[in-house]
DNA sequence: AGATAAATGATAATCATTTGCAAGAAGGTG
DNA sequence: CACCTTCTTGCAAATGATTATCATTTATCT
């Protein structure tokens, strides 16, 4: 979870440590919450101003195949990123109206183990996600 | 279930009926399983060679509002669609190497109305899937 | 049939993401 | 440290899926 954990990480990859992957991890591990691409570009550009979205996306799909980030959508057109270290496997409530993506640690595991089993299929993921009205949006 | 019956509905909903709609409609629900815009747009075709994207999406978003179809997404770029009405409610068991889509009946209803509950959330929609390898692509 | 409003197709636009490529920087080597 | 190789970067352009614009066509009502 922290930053120089995850450079470490990358390095043992065989990948070189540059500014720019610094500030990417940087800004996924300071985040709270999923953050999308732009999210994450405009943090970046904060601390460098001629940081690229090239960049961006392809550090990101570095750390997703070094199970760093985690990828995610909800239902949108564009996917949103989350360090994968920071809390346990979780989902979200995600409102419809204000975009709050809350994180519940609930996840039906049982069910899916089962389903797989009966099916013989190899389970490698899996998205669960509520989408509906968070409790501040249904006051008006 | 009936393309007759969902023509009935949008002329119900007071939208009127033309042959690119029909064919749309009859696409859709020829299709077991979920198909993508691009392979609606492809059956709709052979019946019409000169049907229009445009014309797919827009017939597509009004049945989705229309409760005849649903929309989905599986992670990948695109959305999918399917009949509401062939089978109740359920979800899928997406194998990421041949792209079969098979539906399962379970669904962690409890759980998302306990969640739900718990944080005064109001439920509208929710995403399940199981993604991984199906048991004919295991075999290599 | 004629009027009216809705629907269509061609085309261009949009949005998020990806690619090609020349120039720049990281990290091993002597 | 200087040098070399290879990896990375930024820019510009491309892509894929979907949506918007608008002139033309068509369904439906009278
Ligand atoms: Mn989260
Ligand atoms: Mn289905
Ligand atoms: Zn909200
Ligand atoms: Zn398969």
């Amino acid at each position: 979870m922290e930053t120089e954990q995850v450079l470490a990480r990358l390095r043992g990859l065989g990948r070189r440590l540059t500014r720019q992957r610094s500030l990417v991890v940087e800004a996924i591990l300071a985040g709270e919450r999923p953050q999308s691409a732009e999210g994450i570009y405009q943090r970046c550009r904060e601390k460098d101003r001629g940081i690229s979205y090239p960049t961006i996306y392809r550090t990101l799909e570095m750390l997703v195949e070094a199970e760093v980030v985690r990828k995610l959508h909800f239902g949108g057109s564009k996917y949103w990123y989350e360090a994968a270290w920071q809390r346990e496997h979780h989902h979200h409530l995600v409102c419809l109206e204000c975009g709050a993506k809350e994180p519940i640690m609930v996840c039906p595991r049982e069910l899916i183990a089962r389903e797989a089993q009966r099916n013989q299929f190899k389970v490698l993921d899996h998205q669960f996600e509520i989408l509906g009205i968070c409790k501040d949006c249904q006051g008006r």
